[in-house]
DNA sequence: TCACAGTTTAGAATTATTCTAAACTGTTGA
DNA sequence: TCAACAGTTTAGAATAATTCTAAACTGTGA
């Protein structure tokens, strides 16, 4: 009998209907994706992280389809992207609301409750505009 | 007689004295790219806006060398890199304390004075770990 | 099982940015 | 005033992340 979870049906069995809920048909690299991504705890990606996860996990999936899948995952919902650094991409498996920690010197971010913090005082923005979103980074450094 | 400031000393010479206090040997390109930057108010701009902009007033500064240039300035003090888009870096002469409004659309940034944000329930960083900078961006987007 | 829309992929292309090495220029001391 | 040199600029090549392209492949519904 294969893997099985609590609810059993199998891991990619679930994955196959989360894929699907999403509206994303459940590829081979979907799946295996999403099995990575989703499967434990929240998780902080790179697209080149990602692919050697997924290399060395010993499938085989191209790097502009985890490029692609990323941003599919991100579009449907299940990831969020989060801008911290200009020389790379972060994704984010936990898609609620809270802000991070970023630890630039090693590409590290650290997920902090969006119950925890607070930020009073946001301006109303310019007339026409509308506030989107409220990003807080927590720049920190080895002391 | 040159333009001259209230304090009689010409705008060159001002901004010549200013690099210099900064421990910047005053080149031609510093002096003329510092020029635009500091003349009159707070500023965001990308290495390509302000190479365009140096350009079209007729004067010549390579593109290394705006880009050697504004992170000489940013290291220097006079310049605050913004990281809010994954594809450009952007630069801000308002090195205060303060925040931003950012409309992605339009790759437009407005300053938010520190003053009137306050981010409220950082959690201590893990072990070892100290506070940089608390970043917040507002991204906004046309109603 | 078939047909086809949606997907994957290798490799080329693109974009922002950095590097390199040669030419140039402030600055300093005589 | 000027020679000399360290620091600077620059064109163009190089790099790195990401996107594009077009051809091959694969879920899916009938």
């Amino acid at each position: 009998m294969a893997k099985a979870s609590r609810s059993g049906k199998s891991l990619t069995a679930q994955t196959t209907a989360r894929l699907r809920q999403f509206g994303l048909r459940p590829t081979r690299q979907r799946v295996e994706l999403a099995g990575l991504l989703f499967d434990d705890c929240d998780r902080h990606v790179t697209a080149e992280s990602l692919h050697d996860e997924i290399t060395k996990a010993g499938m085989k999936v191209s790097l502009a389809t985890v490029y692609n899948t990323l941003h599919q995952f991100t579009e449907a919902g299940l990831l969020r992207q989060v801008i911290v650094d200009a020389a790379r991409s972060y994704f984010d498996t936990n898609t609620g609301d809270h802000q991070h920690f970023f630890l630039e010197k090693e590409g590290m971010l650290i997920d902090i409750p969006g119950e925890a913090i607070s930020v009073a005082g946001v301006p109303n923005p310019p007339p026409g505009l509308t506030v989107d979103r409220v990003d807080v980074v927590v720049r920190v450094k080895r002391a």
